[in-house]
DNA sequence: GTAACTGCAAAATATTTGCATCCTT
DNA sequence: AAGGATGCAAATATTTTGCAGTTAC
């Protein structure tokens, strides 16, 4: 049942907490992102703020999420579907949010093309958002 | 000299004030973008916090500015080019933000290529935003 | 003169830190 | 038992709001 989420956290080295699981569970049943206040709310009276904050933060550093930053300036964080590490997220797909219900989706088929960056830039992440209206919204 | 400055507020239909010359003239001797807190700097100990939240929201919905969401959650807002409006900004070109010394850059010749959204979805704003190590940190 | 802009004070929010306690390993 | 995780309190930082005084048109 909750063994994905326990081997998830073994395997970046985390304690296996209450709150922790709790916090993976509301990303794993989301298709798409969560905002810090979303966690808040949805993870019922339980636990801090703080945790919140700090679990967020250890997840980002461990590679299990990754934060998107969007145009009305409040972050999201979704998770990484594979081979995100510690070092560097490759989540190479586009995120679209919808400006009326304010909902991030991912779209995992839609890839994100090739940049003719100039050979002087080293890019390491590539992040593509797109706005608009999504489709119960229209 | 500052007859561009005042053009452009005209043009929003904003009044010319001291503080808003002043805001707009750091972003047109600024290649990249800044966040409010180089604003609040580089403008020297003249104005107020809050003035600087004020100008930046009017400059925002008039046009004349748009902002950048970036990786690591700070808000950077520059200049925008062309034909930005209230309406909708189309900033049609790809950022670039250095890990290392968290400088901006508008990579203006480098546009963003089509993406095949699905049909269902609206696209109002794409917005590109590459990370990575700049020419000067290398 | 009037409407709009600014500064100040204060309120409301959001984020970070320290420390004592509790839980996982 | 030891180290890490959590909750609480409090310190900081950020953003918003109200209002009175000032400035642009």
């Amino acid at each position: 049942m909750d063994s994905q989420i326990e081997r998830i956290l073994k395997h970046s080295e985390l304690s296996v907490t209450g709150g922790r699981k709790k916090i993976l569970e509301l990303f794993l049943h989301n298709p798409g992102a969560l905002s810090h206040g979303d966690i808040e709310k949805r993870a019922g009276e339980k636990f801090d703020r703080v945790t919140v904050y700090r679990t967020l933060q250890i997840f980002l550093e461990k590679g299990i999420i990754h934060a998107i930053p969007t145009a009305d300036n409040s972050i999201l964080y979704a998770l990484c579907k594979n081979d995100c590490s510690p070092i560097g997220h490759h989540d190479n797909h586009v995120h679209f949010i919808c400006n009326f219900c304010g909902k991030m989706i991912c779209l995992e088929n839609v890839s994100i093309p090739e940049l003719n960056l100039p050979p002087e830039f080293n890019a390491t992440q590539v992040d593509v958002v797109i706005s608009g209206i999504c489709k119960e919204c229209k």
